[in-house]
DNA sequence: TGTTCGATCTCGCGT
DNA sequence: ACGCGAGGTCGAACA
């Protein structure tokens, strides 16, 4: 392995092997005392202190405290990074455009940088995910519910792509909606939005005429002695599913309100 | 500064490295080639392969490939390090618990390793936020429309915290909403349940009885011949206003549905 | 602790 | 490029 490694260096001997690593496309650690501005969607600034820089050759660009699995400042790949000594001290500019955003780490002294060449080795293979759930859906369509037959996964509506569009023992179409985990109330309103749009989409089938959102489907959890009938009769048209492994308090009561149903699963079987 | 330095350590060397800089409680950066298993939340293999390790005194953990902002494994802070040599190769191990969650890294050689004393310095100031939104806001609350007063942020309410709760000039119940940037159709759904929530709390003034939900109150967008005149008698007991620097299409068809205002404004002023 | 929501979110996919 | 949604999201504030 070339790796590179300078302990204590110079301001112009750390310039030196920056722009070396730079050149040769290295990976980049760097222990030094610095200040940090940045300047882009946001703006920010961090007083002088012991600091990791790691650049990138992909053009990413992080700075870290001793605390935090978030870098206190950073420049996403894609970015350029330039080095150069100004006032006999190191300094390490990273920037892009689009939008325009700028890093700069000032340096007061430089303890320690290393350059290594990496390269390959991101294939990360992953369990657990929404996408597992899915599968696992796909494969026991009845863990969701009795009867339960899966049409068309990321099937497109006006509100986006649903998870799984499918049809109930009754024929009826359903919506279903996929979390890895535990979800709170805004899962149920990206719920509401593919039921909506589908019940749209497939045309108003309540007996009375059109409106089928003004009517819709709430009846108040409220105790509203609303005549059952008319909210059974044009609801249904469309049943939401939201398939997660717990729901909150409020989703629970969003999805109540809503005559959605909670199915608890998750990604892989439990043990 | 102390900062701890080695070169292609053998395995043992590395371990003891490692040992001191935990005791040290020490930010330690480390190159070398490795596998990465995790288990947790989810679960998640990576083959061999060039990676820097940098492991965090408070229990952070981040094993960062040649590309992304993001590491590729990591573990969060609070999590506990421990190094071993096994079958002559150094491991370096982080968990933590609730949720049980581990991160193994297993090197077959090490390249470098440094180690430095990093504490402080981690204030950032930042501007652009939300937050600096809101102060805007509140400073010249005419931004947002004339006769605009806010009464409250973070006003309470059944479906959490709404970001300011006002009157507009004609007395009307506000419910502002706001984002630092750009929103989509979540954010709209966001604001209509601050408003659902109000206007039950406020007791419907609607003439006619109940419903207003979150689906109800949209007259659709194709071109539902509705009667405007029954929306605008109980819509605008309480309304609604989106302030974010802009909205996407889908985000403006949901405002235009429930009623609701979108109010062009950045964090900071322009220029 | 659990819930909720912001974030310079990042990242990937699709149009 | 923008839009949209997932994420082992992380992090903070609050109940």
């Amino acid at each position: 392995m070339t790796v590179t490694s300078v302990h204590d260096p110079s301001h112009r001997e750390a310039l030196w092997e920056l722009e070396d690593a730079f050149e040769r496309g290295d990976l980049v650690s760097l222990f030094g005392r610095c200040t940090v501005s940045y300047e882009g969607r946001a703006a920010s600034d961090l007083g002088a202190g012991d600091r990791l820089l790691v650049l990138k050759p992909d053009g990413a660009a992080l700075v870290h405290t001793d605390e935090g699995r978030q870098p206190v400042n950073w420049q996403p790949p894609g970015s350029e990074h330039r080095a150069a000594v100004r006032e006999g001290r190191l300094r390490v500019r990273s920037t892009r455009s689009s939008p325009d955003e700028t890093l700069t780490v000032r340096f007061s002294g430089v303890h320690q940088l290393s350059a290594m060449a990496v390269t390959g080795g991101r294939d990360l293979t992953l369990h657990g995910s929404e996408e597992d759930l899915r599968t696992r859906i796909l494969e026991r369509p009845d863990l969701v519910e009795p009867g339960f037959e899966p049409r068309e996964t990321e099937r497109p509506s006006s509100a986006g792509p649903m998870d799984i569009f499918g049809v109930d023992a009754d024929g009826t179409p359903v919506v279903v909606e996929l979390k890895r985990r535990r979800v709170g109330p805004d899962a149920v309103g990206q719920l509401a939005r593919y039921v909506r749009a589908l019940r749209e989409e497939l045309g108003v089938e309540a007996s009375d005429g059109e409106t089928d959102d003004e009517t819709a489907s709430d009846g108040g959890d409220d105790g509203e002695t609303d005549d059952e009938e008319t909210t059974r009769d044009d609801s249904p048209a469309v049943r939401g599913i939201l398939v997660a492994p717990s729901v909150t308090d409020r989703a629970a009561e969003r999805l109540a309100d809503r005559g959605f149903d909670h199915v608890a699963l998750e990604p892989t079987p439990s043990e």
